[in-house]
DNA sequence: GCGCCGTGTGTCAACGTCAACATATTCGAT
DNA sequence: ATCGAATATGTTGACGTTGACACACGGCGC
């Protein structure tokens, strides 16, 4: 900086003004000091910026390493958002499963140069790593709803899990059988309660869920035990992996899709189209979520007040997988 | 700092001996020292650490937004292994496509607080956005070999397609049709290659290509026209996705797989073991080509010398979607 | 003609840390 | 007893930036 203040003929302080737009500076001083800059490759040091305001202009990222297609995505579109508004994107992976290694990264968190955080972790689990959040640091969670010690966005899971089930109960089915998430996620918890209420709410019993854990691998288990049965004819899974899983069980038995069962998935991966047959599924928009997170908390940032934010919506979208019942017909 | 420095009753500079673990602290003082840090919470300020070191611990990486699973995978194993090496993660996306937006990108990235880079993007993609890449700053480049000036790590294309071209040739194929990525793309060009290369060598001439751009959607396409011709009876899509939608387009048709056609991907999706019929794929190992791009990257930082990088090998994942042609049984 | 305000620019100090140097103590070897 | 090396701690200044403050100039209203 001093190099580009000698070659303007001006002081420092002048070329802080002409970088930051800040204060008064004199037109042709201005454009002194900016051909000065581009000659001299000036860039403003960060790190003496940072200590000088106390911000980094820099946000955090926690997340599972190996993390799911939607929590990449979103993590895809925070990146994006956080670029847009002028600030760093710090990625802070946590292996999972580790326990002290959760504590880890949060300890090693605080460490890092950033003024806020937004973790990206489904709040069982959270909870499960007895971690505590290091306070006087702006947190907003996604996908998951600890309590209201900080602000939460999130996909509106059980808004996506009626849409699911009732578009089959619409077809005709007599009943919906439900291949879940792992029990510690609030996702699957939340699409699972949605589906049992919404199937009460027609003055159906549901039966009992399958339990999956968000494979492909695991719907496939759960499809096995599912074709067993005759009297399933539609079977709502947690996300589009296990629907797929659940697709090969029948598929391998000679069961067709849709003609004998019908799937439907959720998360809307993009592939799940050209799937065969393609799968009817909810279609989820982790970039809406990230960017929203994003928002909220340079909100926090800004010292704002905190106003309840809005689930993010989803929409069903109908392929070949689901067709009505043969009784129907 | 000063505050510990009271509470312990040393000088500040004793503090950041026990916190850096440098030079000569007596045992007594250490603890106590340590005993004030953790009664007061004390941090030290990664900003002021930087301005004073010239060194940041981060590593920027840059990475096109909405990237494949590989890449996403890949950042994922940078993240951690950085992590390990304790380092932080700076995220620097570019929105694909937009010209502008991939240098503004780069220019961005001047100003962030990084020690060094990984820039997880194809090199063709590279090359057309004309983008220079700031030199004083180390950089190891993911998934291309743009020249030498940068070290490079990727996996081995080549092998891979080797892999899956030879597997289909050993069950009796007469010939191996393929589905190839965007011309734009390294891989996909060292993909087709090879693919050719090893027709060839077998004393056979390579059909033409058929050009995707990854998506499953691409893949259908393919299929719509490679399913017109009765003779194709095994073909290699250069990626798992596109595999997907060559299933179906076949499937549709009422050929069956594998007993009409073998299909062959490449990528070792996790959820290609669950499709149906479960894929046959080349599986890659990202996690393995990020730790070893982090490794790379800390070798230049230290200013050791730049060996040659072994490529990343990969695997033939034999599952049932290839079988002998109807000729050969 | 005087003071005041808006504009344009410079000086200084401080942010938190650590390398370099200075100082003090202990201990073993001569 | 003396010296030097090893050990232990304190003092100072600088990293690059910017906020606070000071200063200088011209124009305006009275």
């Amino acid at each position: 900086m001093e190099d580009v203040a000698r070659e303007a003929g001006v002081s420092g302080q002048t070329v802080s003004r002409v970088v930051n737009a800040r204060g008064y500076v004199g037109a042709a001083t201005r454009e002194r000091v900016e051909d000065a800059m581009q000659r001299l490759g000036y860039r403003p040091n960060s790190a003496a910026r940072a200590l000088r305001s106390g911000r980094f202009r820099a946000i955090g990222v926690i997340m599972f390493s190996f993390s799911s297609y939607g929590n990449q995505r979103t993590l895809d579109a925070i990146a994006v958002r956080a670029s847009q508004m002028g600030y760093a994107l710090t990625l802070i992976p946590v292996e999972s499963s580790a326990r002290d290694t959760v504590a880890g990264a949060f300890r090693r968190l605080e460490e890092h140069a950033v003024d806020g955080i937004i973790i990206v972790i489904e709040a069982h689990q959270l909870d499960e790593a007895e971690v505590e959040i290091p306070d006087g640091l702006p947190v907003v969670l996604v996908d998951s709803n600890r309590g209201a010690a900080h602000p939460f966005v999130d996909t509106d899971q059980a808004q996506g899990a009626r849409l699911a089930t009732e578009h089959l109960l619409d077809l005709g089915h007599e009943t919906v059988w439900h291949v879940a998430g792992p029990a510690k996620s609030y996702s699957a918890e939340r699409r699972r309660e949605s589906w049992r209420v919404t199937l009460e709410s027609r003055g159906l019993a549901a039966p009992e869920p399958l339990q999956g854990d968000w494979s492909a691998e695991s719907g496939y288990r759960a499809g096995l035990r599912l074709r067993e049965d005759d009297s399933v004819t539609a079977v709502f899974a947690a996300n589009d992996q296990m629907a797929i899983g659940v697709v090969r069980a029948f598929r391998e038995a000679g069961k067709d899709i849709p003609s004998d069962v019908s799937v439907v998935g959720f998360d809307g991966l993009p592939d799940a189209a050209q799937l065969w047959p393609p799968l009817t599924t909810v279609q989820q928009h982790p970039e809406r979520v990230g960017a929203l997170a994003v928002d909220v908390l340079l909100v926090e940032l800004d010292g704002g007040e905190r106003g309840q934010t809005p689930l993010v919506g989803t929409e069903l979208v109908v392929r070949e997988s689901t067709a009505a019942p043969r009784t129907a017909r």
